[in-house]
DNA sequence: ACAAAAGTGTTCTAGTTACACCCATGG
DNA sequence: CCATGGGTGTAACTAGAACACTTTTGT
């Protein structure tokens, strides 16, 4: 079986990386990242996207699960491939390929990530990042911008929203991810007439007058075909 | 310096493939993909996307680049990153993470683009393909519709057209890559509202009457920063 | 003359925007 | 009773869709 293989080593390595969002809604909303802090060198102490090194014979999706189970604790979430990074120099250790991830979350599913071990997960409002290691400042950014953009022709908004929410709760997020104020009236309309929220006749209590909670109903959605949906 | 590693061989190898795109207007005008023979196992003899492994330190542009040029001996196009594919058992030589591009030529910049060596290159329809090695069938699919989206919003149909080109062959390219035959006026009327289109003030001769010749103006479009673009 | 593609306006419809007040509740 | 977010309709404007004939050239 000589000669099967085209090239020899020395070979890349191959890393995954998740740009992991997650939104905290109420009196002041935001956008918020989970971020690891590395324990070891290179950039020892400096936060940086949870992920890690491929493994022999492993499919890269689950790479990026297995990685994100061991450094924070998540799994079950919304996965898609953002892109791939492969600047010769990006990694200090030598030439690493790193598949970058978008991943989100109920944000309220994890809150504080204890830190048990060495490696301490917290989560960070997009608006104030702390320098990251490598160039995952860049993933992140990309990031940002695929779900700014995707938010608006697929139904991944409601992947960060717990499983009933209310009206307004939909709009702080849509508000939240594209950086601009929606009219109320107009928002409320586009959705209904949208067809894909059901009103589970639940309310929420609060403070104020209770509002009617809904619910995302994926199957009418799917019947749609993703015509002309975009909240 | 010893354990600077985090882990040590085997890791994936890693490749690049790339989905290069080109039309041919005209009495039936098509779209086209370039491919080329493989002459080694695996898949010895069959159509195969132009690829090959990432040299050492190299990054993964230069790669596709690079390898394009000596495949097909392509130069200076439109390419942009697709995605990552890297299941175990999609290369039957062992684990191969690709990651694979969208290359947009001028397709008669490229006539058939001469075999002299063992590899043998040729521009097949996207209606007529034959079978492909390896997942390329799957990378070519995703090509398309990024492709399809993405002309949509961004100008790279131009990438395909020659510098000058008519309204019928703007528009038969759209048809083309969106598959829905669309209003001649209605379509006049959306380029010549965007702004972005000069009239070069020189005409096509042919059998017919002659056209006028347009050019894209990238100016104009970077001046619009994007806002409204959409064929 | 004829075949073939170029070129040209209007009407209707649907969707998007702008805009302001009352309601229900907890404290 | 007050603060807070929940909830509601209408009118103007804009963008998109549908639709058919005349013009210019080569043969």
């Amino acid at each position: 079986m000589a000669g099967r293989f085209v090239y020899a080593w020395p070979r890349p390595a191959v890393a995954v990386d998740a740009v992991v969002f997650g939104v905290l809604l109420g009196p002041s909303p935001s956008l918020e990242v989970l971020l690891i802090r590395r324990g070891l060198a290179p950039f020892a102490g400096r936060w940086a996207l949870p992920g890690g090194f491929v493994g022999e014979d492993e499919d890269l999706e689950v790479a990026a699960r297995r990685e994100l189970a061991e450094e924070t604790g998540l799994s079950g979430f919304y996965l898609e491939q953002l892109a791939t990074y492969g600047r010769p120099g990006r990694d200090p250790r030598g030439h690493t390929v790193s598949v970058a991830w978008l991943a989100l979350v109920r944000r309220l599913d994890h809150v504080p990530v204890g830190g048990t071990d060495a490696r301490e997960a917290a989560w960070f409002p997009v608006e104030a990042l702390p320098p990251l290691a490598f160039d995952h400042g860049e993933i992140l950014a990309a990031g940002r911008e695929r779900l700014r953009r995707r938010l608006r022709y697929s139904p991944i908004g409601f992947e960060l929203l717990p499983p009933q929410f209310t009206l307004g709760e939909l709009q702080a997020l849509v508000e939240l991810i594209d950086g601009a104020p929606a009219d109320k009236r107009n928002f409320r309309r586009k959705v209904e007439a949208s067809g894909v929220l059901v009103d589970t006749g639940l309310h929420r209590r609060g403070p104020q007058r209770p509002a009617r909670l809904f619910s995302f109903d994926r199957a009418r959605y799917d019947a749609l075909e993703g015509r002309g949906f975009d909240l």
